[in-house]
RNA sequence: GCCGGAGUGGUGGAAUGGUAUACACGAGGGACUUAAAAUCCCUUGCCUUCACGGGCUUACGGGUUCGAGUCCCGUCUCCGGUACCA
């Protein structure tokens, strides 16, 4: 083969993979494995952009060089192909949501094989195949069956759990989950209980459990959405409103793992953003619940409708008071005297117990149980108004809304258990229901947000430590000082007032210690029809797991994929689709998290029909070495797999402690959109009669100016050089002779996106470009002034088709190969860096590979290497590119690698060398980079077809390195004056001695003298005077 | 606000505390060619000088050090995440 042609060697070289099944993957070897994981694609309709196979390529690199140092390398494929898009073209077209997954997998895989993946395809997975979700759905069988025993601090079956009840009722159980959910019995009424009482009372210690949920709905979608598929407010497919509201939903108790999934993360080699949104997201917070008890009868302070409007005006003491008595209890009514306690009693979570004597009221989540309970009449109205008005706004508008203060005053007072004193208690959005108990005591002069709910409302604010500062602009949270204003507190700091204060509530029952997550169970239903059936059938109205014999639980068909007329999800409409041909199944599908929370399991074993994973299997593959993917899975799917893999490790599954023991975010790759500038017009008629004349005709000149004729206003706003403006006048005239009724003004520039593959080098194709769109066919052009050409604006954006910047990796394979593309991915810059696609610099990694092919085809002729021995300079550069090579890819810094190849090359090309003994081994060297052109070379070097892949990677030798002279920087306090050479040999003092002794000092020491001569050996020299 | 990360030529970027700007793109000049493509050669951080050379430069201001793009303190800007979480 003479000149580098890599549209036939990729072509054959992909054929040679597939037929010989080359990168097949064995689940027995006498090597050592290593786990090679990328994040499974959704296959969309649009096909891959250049953007996405960047972590394939790194994860594909670093797959080749270790099969190459003797691994046994698994490294799979798959796709995760339950989602939203299909089902949203379903619904559109009534074609199967299967029929365009199929469609677009195959174009996945096409794009993918063209790349030269060496993916081992017989392992491949697809969520939505029955005989993999047949799986998702025995493992949320598990979690239906299974219960978290506090005690062992593991998930147990649920027969254990009923095998308890039966000898001795709920007594003493300590499980994972609320306890309120949850009622007291006896073993003897455990006994007595049917088998629906028996199932209801088992319900709240499922891990996979039905309640009343808070969910994200989402009308535009029809379904409800997790936390981590809400942006701002929005659905992030599709972009619709998201509203609250209160569904009977499947939950997993995830909450059970919070603190396990918490602690694993230390031991994890992953990014520590990544980790650390983890922990944001867990949110652990240590501290104490408090009991308030809610004061009984009319409360004299009541009697207004705002307890600042009555006699005992709180306020009135003074906003900045740190007098004692700016409490409430010591205003001229007394109502400590008029209340006494109820039964009813607010729980508040705070973090800063050491407060409390600063809680001057409580706000309560206008969602909290007790609202009805304890509004007084006079308020009652009031209260009404407030929640109505609060379920009006959407969570959207509380969010862009966070500075509004906003509140409702229940006419109800509590007491504060550590001094009795009064509070009264209120209502306010601020306050979550789904956080801690949906309650807090508010410490204004502590918290910013209480501060400003009581400069609102016009409550006190006392001060509570003497640290706390600057009271009459905003809240203190210092932990620094002493308490003042605090009761038993008082003179102690921090560490003792926390301490004594929760000691002193425990003693009096009145409060605990107590640590809160943020983290709430997962939603697991969504009301859609293209997701696993959640195998649950209902029997009487409660829920039952069907049989794992009967798994897989089969998607049924159905007419149309829309919710029905009543508004059950899709499922309500397919036809006797019933368990046992009686009873109906659960009818929303598992979330799209489902099936790819253990798909890397599957690969490991992926036609086993007994099992989910053979345990040989599992113990032989273990958890996964390095697993490459996007950043954004950071909180949802990282997550949520954690977390089923500790489950399946409590029931004894799975042997590892992780599943991902290495994780590396590729970076995205922006695209670069290209702009062009039209000219606005506005046409002015005299008359009415003269615009109805005009009929439908085009009359406005289209009129693009490039680059170089606008400046732009610090906001962005492109406008016109005045000079240009006269280019405009021409136009203006000969509109004004055409139509001398109307009348044509200029009113600035439109930046319009332009699709890249009309533009090069930022110069426009003017041909092209008035061929792209019909209405710009006549368009015209305000060139450059000097080249005459049309120069388009640039921006660097996230790649989509709406912004015309999307490149297409098959048009670039055509062009350049897949080699090319391969290395000039890896070439742009370090992987895990947000970094902009330029195509323009492909062109330097093709002008290497065509560089690298013409050392074994010099001119491009036939191969033609000699058997000549190396010389040192020709050993030196190639063992300096295997150390350099090893290095780079083991830290996975690829783009560094790439240049390391072209110096490599760019040398020996100088070198003039094209010697086996060189040459075969930087053929080894570049593979994992470059594997056709690698397979081809070693192919043409005599080695047999196909095994550079199982071959070795070449041995680096420290001894060619070993220079016999070493040249020095010379530096006079730090600037670099000269150079000079010395033996390699030499020491520090040798070198100090002959320094001085030349006339370097002389020639750049203006005359001083040496204090002090620093040498590095084998470094540099620094001379200080 | 809080938590991460990053600021180096026209551009993407390189640099275990030790010669800043490797490698590549782009740009300019030249060779080959009827021409173009392809290929090859030279120049290319800024200022200064006919030249040799000299000075300056890693967002900004300080500091540590014989020596700082790299370490420390402060400031600014950009990117990502997250938030009435009590």
């Amino acid at each position: 083969m003479p000149a580098y042609r890599p549209e036939e060697i990729e072509k054959k070289w992909q054929a040679h993979w597939k037929q010989h099944s080359t990168f097949k993957a064995a689940n027995h070897s006498d090597k050592p494995k290593y786990y090679v994981l990328d994040m499974f694609p959704y296959p969309s309709g649009a096909g891959l952009h250049v953007g996405h196979p960047l972590g394939y390529i790194a994860s594909d690199i670093v797959t080749r060089y270790k099969r190459l140092r003797g691994f046994n390398v698994l490294h799979p494929m798959g796709f995760d192909s339950f989602g939203l898009p299909a089902e949203q073209y379903a619904i559109q077209t009534g074609q199967h949501p299967a029929l365009t997954t199929e469609k677009n997998i195959e174009t996945y895989v096409q794009q993918l094989s063209s790349l030269g993946f060496s993916y081992d395809w017989s392992r491949e997975v697809r969520t939505s195949d029955a005989s993999y979700y047949k799986w998702t759905q025995w493992i949320f069988l598990k979690l239906f069956n299974s219960w978290y025993n506090l005690d062992t601090n593991r998930a147990e079956p649920l027969t254990g759990l009923t095998a308890r009840f039966a000898e001795s009722g709920s007594a003493g159980i300590r499980a994972a989950g609320d306890d309120g959910d949850r009622h007291d019995f006896t073993a003897g009424q455990w006994s007595m209980f049917s088998e629906k009482q028996k199932l209801a009372a088992v319900l709240p210690y499922r891990l996979a459990y039905q309640q009343d949920t808070y969910v994200n709905w989402c009308p535009g979608l029809g379904t409800v959405l997790s936390n981590d598929e809400v942006k701002d407010g929005l659905s992030e497919r599709g972009g619709f409103p998201v509203e609250r509201r209160l569904m009977p939903q499947w939950n997993l108790r995830i909450t059970a793992y919070a603190d396990r999934l918490l602690a694993g993360l230390d031991q994890l080699d992953w990014p520590d953003a990544v980790k650390e949104m983890q922990r944001n997201w867990i949110g652990k917070s240590i501290g104490a619940e408090v009991t308030f008890p809610v004061m009984a009868g009319a409360f004299p302070a009541s009697a207004g409708n705002n307890p600042a409007a009555a006699g005992s005006n709180p306020a009135e003491t003074g906003n900045n008071s740190v007098e004692a008595g700016s409490n409430p209890a010591s205003a001229g009514n007394n109502p400590a005297e008029a209340g006494s306690s109820s039964a009813e009693a607010i729980k508040v979570y705070t973090t800063r117990v050491d407060t409390i004597y600063g809680a001057t009221f409580l706000v309560l989540a206008p969602e909290h149980e007790l609202v009805d309970v304890i509004t007084t009449p006079e308020q009652r109205t009031a209260v009404d108004e407030y929640i109505a008005a609060t379920k009006r706004r959407s969570e959207r508008d509380r969010m862009t809304d966070v500075k509004a203060v906003s509140g409702v005053f229940t006419g109800a007072y509590a007491q504060n258990p550590v001094n009795g004193a009064p509070v009264p208690i209120w209502l306010a959005d601020y306050v979550l229901a789904g956080y801690g108990t949906g309650a807090v005591m508010a410490v204004p002069s502590g918290d910013q947000r209480d501060y400003l709910f009581a400069q609102h409302f016009n409550l006190p604010i006392p001060a509570i430590s003497d640290a706390q500062q600057g009271l009459d602009q905003q809240a203190d949270p210092t932990k620094e000082g002493h308490y003042i204003n605090s009761g038993i507190i008082n003179g102690l700091t921090y560490k003792e007032a926390t301490q004594k204060l929760i000691a002193f509530l425990e003693e009096k029952g009145l409060g605990k210690g107590k640590v809160n997550f943020r983290q709430r169970d997962a939603i697991f239903g969504r009301q859609r029809y293209w997701g696993e059936p959640i195998p649950i059938y209902y029997k009487d109205g409660t829920a039952y797991g069907i049989a794992e014999s009967d798994l897989p639980l089969v998607l049924p068909e159905i007419d149309e994929y829309k919710p029905t007329e009543t508004g059950e999800p899709p499922l309500g409409r397919a036809q006797d689709w019933l368990y046992k041909g009686q009873y109906p199944y659960e009818l929303s599908t598992m979330p799209g998290w489902a099936g790819s929370s253990w798909y890397y399991l599957r690969y490991m074993d992926p036609t086993n029909e007994a099992r989910f994973v053979s345990e040989e299997a599992e113990q032989y593959w273990g958890s996964v070495d390095l697993y490459m993917g996007g950043a954004e899975h950071a909180t949802g799917h990282l997550l949520y797999a954690r977390f089923w893999y500790l489950f399946l490790k409590d029931l004894g599954l799975v042997s590892s402690g992780e599943p991902f023991q290495k994780l590396i975010n590729q970076g995205m790759i922006l695209g670069r959109s290209n702009f062009v500038y039209r000219v606005n017009w506005v046409v002015q008629t005299a008359s009415r009669e003269a615009f109805d004349q005009l009929g439908t005709e085009q009359i406005v000149p289209v009129i693009f100016a490039s680059k170089g004729r606008l400046q732009t206003l610090s906001d962005g706003t492109p406008f016109l050089y005045p000079e240009s403006e006269d280019f405009l006048q021409g136009i203006m005239e000969a509109f004004q002779a055409k139509y001398p009724d109307l009348t044509l003004a200029y009113r600035g520039i439109t930046p319009i996106h332009v699709d890249v593959s009309l533009v090069n080098n930022d110069i426009l194709d003017t041909e092209a470009f008035m061929n792209w769109r019909e209405e710009y066919k006549n368009a015209r052009f305000m060139w450059e002034e000097d080249g005459g050409n049309y120069i388009c604006g640039v921006e660097i954006e996230k790649m989509s088709k709406s912004k015309y910047n999307v490149v297409n990796p098959n048009i670039l394979i055509d062009k350049y190969g897949a080699d090319a593309l391969r290395l000039y991915e890896m070439f742009l810059g370090p992987l895990e860096q947000y970094k902009p696609w330029n195509t323009n610099g492909i062109s330097g990694v093709g002008g290497f590979l065509k560089k690298f092919w013409r050392l074994f085809h010099p001119e491009d002729g036939p191969l033609a290497l000699t058997d000549e021995p190396a010389t040192p300079a020709e050993l030196k550069v190639l063992h300096r590119a295997i150390q350099k090579a090893q290095e780079d890819i083991e830290k996975f810094s690829f783009n560094t690698s790439v240049s390391l190849f072209m110096i490599t090359v760019n040398e020996l090309t100088a070198l003039k060398c094209h010697k086996r003994a060189i040459l075969e081994p930087l053929v080894l060297l570049v593979s994992p980079y470059a594997p056709h052109l690698a397979e081809e070379l070693w192919q043409e070097l005599g080695h047999e077809a196909g095994s550079i892949s199982h071959a070795s990677y070449p041995e680096f030798r420290e001894e060619f390195l070993v220079e016999d002279v070493v040249t020095y920087p010379l530096a006079i306090n730090g600037k670099v004056r000269e150079q000079m050479q010395f033996a390699a040999a030499a020491t520090a003092a040798e070198i100090e001695t002959a320094v001085l002794a030349s006339d370097f000092l002389a020639r750049h020491g203006e005359g001083k003298s040496a204090k002090k001569v620093i040498v590095v050996p084998g470094r540099m020299v620094n001379v200080v005077i």
